[in-house]
DNA sequence: TCGAAAAGTATAGATGGGTG
DNA sequence: CACCCATCTATACTTTTCGA
């Protein structure tokens, strides 16, 4: 049985900019979701709209500028050539009306706002726990949209909020936090390196290594194995790090990962720690936050909690 | 209180991919 | 190639909201 949704304003974030007999400006961003997604089925799911609600506007906005806008194509919308020249406006338009108001208060155990996260493993395992469990307590509406890895962009091509991973990104409205400094040993099965106490970096490379899989774009091994010579140390590819230690704690293989992972380890078979003689011994973690409106409320709240809770492993 | 408009549900129609 | 099914947009009609 379908639940039946009753019509609801926008959420209390949103700005009514609606004029009498004149332009709605709340189409604005409904188009600019449209020209984003090129797709009126995502963009009201991003919007939190039905999908009639959003054709509906996109079609008022086609009376308004006398324009198709959108014209269908196989599956999907390509947008006209006075939609790009459009779209361009708009953000001008925004950008200034953004400066003008002022910040809008943000209430975080009212809001229903979805946040999408991108998180790197194994930084989801140490931090997803944390930060459910902190919305859950704070803001028990917000939905939280998360994916693995290091990019932009979700698998379903939508456009990440917040990610966490071992990379800086600079440029145009994207935020920056270094939250620590993780540093990083080999691993090894117990007995593996009482022979080899004092390990060059030529030595670390003849053993046999196992890697988090370098198929990955954003595999976590990837910067310890960028010339053939060091992949060619490589013996098995993984798809985790928790699968690595369960591998190297039975074989004589070795990994690299950070210190925490292995304190992790408390009832598994045991392995030892080995200094790494090599040249990136720490990575920093980042925290990066992507947004059109750096003032955002909501963004600027999302930033702050999750630096708060992501400050140390 | 009422009417206009926005946003909802239901569904028709177009398209594309998979399969026999 | 035909058919089926999933996906996506558009439209008809209903419900809800809000300003006059």
């Amino acid at each position: 049985m379908s639940e039946k949704i009753i019509a609801k304003r926008r959420p209390e974030e949103d700005i009514n900019l609606r004029l009498k007999d004149k332009l709605d400006l709340n189409l604005i961003p409904v188009f600019s979701t449209v020209m984003q997604r090129r797709n009126i089925t995502k963009a009201a799911q991003v919007l939190g709209m039905s999908q009639p609600a959003v054709s509906n506007a996109i079609s008022r906005l086609k009376k308004t500028f006398g324009d198709p806008l959108f014209v269908r194509q196989g599956r999907g919308i390509e947008p006209t050539p006075r939609a790009f020249q459009l779209e361009a406006e708009f953000q001008q338009a925004l950008f200034l009306i953004h400066n003008v108001f002022p910040p809008a208060h943000f209430e975080p155990h009212k809001s229903s706002r979805v946040f999408t996260l991108a998180v790197l493993n194994p930084l989801d395992t140490l931090f997803l726990p944390r930060i459910y469990q902190y919305i859950h307590h704070h803001a028990p509406g917000i939905r939280l949209n998360v994916c693995s890895g290091q990019s932009r962009y979700t698998p379903d091509g939508e456009h990440v909020d917040f990610m966490l991973g071992y990379e800086s990104t600079m440029g145009e409205n994207i935020v920056n936090r270094l939250l620590f400094e993780d540093e990083m040993v080999g691993v090894a099965k117990k007995t593996w390196g009482q022979n080899v106490p004092l390990m060059t970096e030529s030595a670390f490379y003849r053993a046999r290594h196992a890697v988090v899989s370098l198929k990955n774009s954003d595999s976590f091994s990837a910067i310890w194995y960028d010339t053939p010579l060091k992949r060619s140390a490589i013996a098995y590819q993984g798809q985790c790090l928790f699968s690595l230690l369960e591998v190297v704690s039975r074989t004589n293989l070795i990994a690299i990962m950070p210190t925490w992972v292995t304190r992790r380890w408390h009832n598994g078979p045991e392995i030892i720690q080995l200094t790494l003689p090599l040249a990136v011994k720490k990575r920093a973690c980042y925290l990066t936050g992507y947004t059109t409106n750096p003032d955002d409320p909501g963004f600027r709240w999302m930033l702050d909690t999750l630096t708060r809770i992501c400050q140390k492993p």
